[in-house]
DNA sequence: AACTGAGGTTAGCCTTGACTAACATTGTTA
DNA sequence: TAACAATGTTAGTCAAGGCTAACCTCAGTT
């Protein structure tokens, strides 16, 4: 009960995906989305049905067993919780959210997992107010300027 | 000039850190330091000079070259600014956050990086000062409920 | 029913990066 | 100065996880 390597849960959030999406999975789609060689998604899914992840009968499509799925499930939405802090509270472009969440979905631990969700749920829950900190909180972390100092503030000892 | 294997950042980071702290980088010590045994570091460190990135007299001891003094010093930068972001913004205990950045630091874009640093900044620049968001911000993130409305408010719309 | 081409598999190889066991060197101490 | 303990090195092994080349299956076409 160690955990699985990087490679392992990559193949098993890639056939987590193409689950949801109701789309059968085969060795060649793996191999696309993984940009890896089809025999290497062949030793994979040899592998991981050894530790009875997936199964697959021969030439047929790949399927993740409860228990992989429940791992696949897991990693997916690690990625969609880090594409969300990278994109939506710092304000990274798409496609280098996506990337980064990539490698680092892998490396969370689940005390750090818990932080940044609320950090997401928070920002989320003030989109839309006029909320005084949260303006100047994203202006710095997207501008990486001070905004400039806040006249009307009553509230604030000092206002950087 | 693809960039280096997480092993590779691990050893250089490693050396950097002992020549930071005056002291003379023996094998032995980059074993303990990477909980590796001395043949792996033999090993990479034959590896790391034929890459001109440290340099080593048989049986004596092992430096940077400028190349790889700045390789190990970015890695290192990369992990103190996680360690920060994690401890102190994230608010997560020492060891976690160590933990955390030790995994995480080869995996950061450039982008990323800057983002977070701003966010460490930021929260640094604010502490001691009695900013309104930052105390609900930082309550929010490390109790992980909203805090309690604030009824004094004049220039927040609605408060959470 | 035979053919063909896309997709799947196998065999065999390579690199990375760890390990153990055995051997070599060095420096300290008797 | 000779010996020994600590440290460093070499040789050989292993597992993970990629790859290419060659071969196999199967579904759709003729």
């Amino acid at each position: 009960m160690v955990g699985y390597s990087q490679s392992e849960e990559d193949y098993l959030e890639t056939l987590y995906v193409i689950q949801l999406e109701n789309r059968v999975a085969r060795v060649k789609d793996v191999a696309q989305a993984l940009d890896v060689k089809m025999p290497s998604v062949v030793a994979a899914v040899r592998s991981l049905s050894e530790k009875g992840l997936v199964e697959q009968e021969k030439y047929g499509h790949i399927e993740l067993t409860k228990k992989g799925e429940k791992v696949g499930k897991d990693v997916y939405k690690r990625h969609q919780l880090l594409y969300a802090f990278l994109h939506e509270v710092l304000g990274l472009e798409p496609w280098v959210a996506e990337e980064d969440a990539c490698r680092m979905e892998h490396h969370l631990s689940p005390q750090t997992r818990e932080r940044i969700s609320r950090i997401v749920e928070y920002i989320r829950a003030c989109k839309g107010d006029e909320v005084h900190f949260l303006k100047r909180f994203m202006y710095f972390v997207n501008a990486g300027e001070m905004p400039a100092p806040c006249l009307g503030c009553t509230n604030i000892k000092r206002c950087r």
